[in-house]
DNA sequence: CAAATATACTTAACACTGTTAAGTTGTCAA
DNA sequence: TTGACAACTTAACAGTGTTAAGTATATTTG
């Protein structure tokens, strides 16, 4: 059926055009101002037309915050080639932190922002797939590091979640301005490495020492 | 003059009542259903009249995420007694994270909205005092610590940043569901205080190693 | 071929939001 | 008593997400 088969083409292709429109407002304008009429005026449709593309915004903030995953990995693509778990480690952790800083809109998105996860409650099979293969990287790089003893042994799962959070908390207090007042813009980058540098070493030594 | 006192005393009161009642419709109800008009219902006037006391909803905003800051004292009250800098410290982030899970819509304010951040920037003298404090003292504690050799030494304005990250970004990954397909909620605390224990005794093993 | 149906889209509306200009009271001082 | 000022309200603007109902157009069926 080559009609019906157009057909669904333009379907998939308005949807696309929805997403790119979202995309385009999202990244231009910050999260805010995102709105529906916005999208539509963009694509030159009618608000509830979006509608029949997405059961409501959440959803398409949850593609969206898929496509940040995506940008994401290209920024990690070229890590996992490095043998040391340690240094890799280390460089998943400034690159998490460089895309967050570069990309604060999507961030948000992938990891602040409450929208996409209620997308995923009422959508989905109920599984964080994306959030999932990114911890699953790191629990596989911290696994590697205790198995080599290059780092003190413990809970992997409990220690991806400590390490996680240190560079989500990082990136989530700068783009949320909470160090605005204590770190100047230019040393912000510097500074946060410079923590989690610190971090590593400490890391590295207490697995020297064993 | 008595009578502009009680004038004035009036004045402080219709403050305080909006306040108390955007309070009591953040707690129960959450952040997105804190409205001018359901705290004018609440204090029984009309919309506009808040505004006659607070510039706009970010003031208000902020002047909760003060209350948050005071709240979070009465959390930590009793730590300083602690001698030791590294117990100290452990349970610092211990009862940060608890402060944060059982008042998750307080540590939004404080430390995730912009809304609070943005109050600050158009009206103070642009400082955080609130958020400068708590550092304070947290760097207060980290570099006791290295000066009695317990941990490993290093920049004590970049430390403080890296472990104030680890324990809000596991918070607010925590409270913005991110851990929610991860760990079971029962499991979350204890999870969360295991990744900071693993941090605290990799210190101080580097510490005593030295 | 004509009638019925399904598809794609729009109009209009509901119930909200923050915020402001203009108008209305009531109280106090000259 | 009049005028000014303070406290408060009404009405409106411009926006938000979302839905029910309506309108063409195209496709399928009798």
């Amino acid at each position: 059926m080559g009609i019906a088969e157009r057909k669904e083409k333009q379907k998939q292709d308005l949807r696309k055009a929805i997403l790119d429109a979202s995309m385009k407002l999202f990244v231009e304008q910050g999260y805010e101002n995102v709105s529906i009429r916005k999208i539509a005026d963009l694509i030159e449709y009618s608000p509830t037309t979006v509608y029949l593309y997405f059961k409501d915004k959440n959803e398409i903030l949850f593609n969206l915050h898929e496509i940040g995953f995506q940008k994401m990995a290209e920024y990690t693509a070229d890590i996992f080639t490095i043998k040391n778990p340690v240094v890799r480690l280390h460089k998943m952790g400034e690159y998490y932190m460089k895309f967050g800083l570069e990309n604060p809109e999507f961030y948000d998105l992938m990891f602040i922002l409450q929208a996409p996860m209620e997308a995923l409650q009422t959508i989905d099979n109920c599984q964080w797939k994306s959030g999932d293969q990114a911890l699953g990287k790191l629990k596989e790089t911290i696994q590697e590091c205790m198995d080599k003893n290059l780092i003190e042994k413990g809970d992997v799962h409990a220690i991806a979640m400590a390490i996680w959070g240190m560079v989500h908390g990082m990136v989530a207090l700068a783009i949320r301005n909470r160090f605005d007042k204590l770190v100047p813009r230019e040393e912000m980058v510097p500074m946060m490495n410079k923590g989690l540098t610190w971090l590593l070493n400490v890391l590295d030594a207490s697995g020297n020492k064993t």
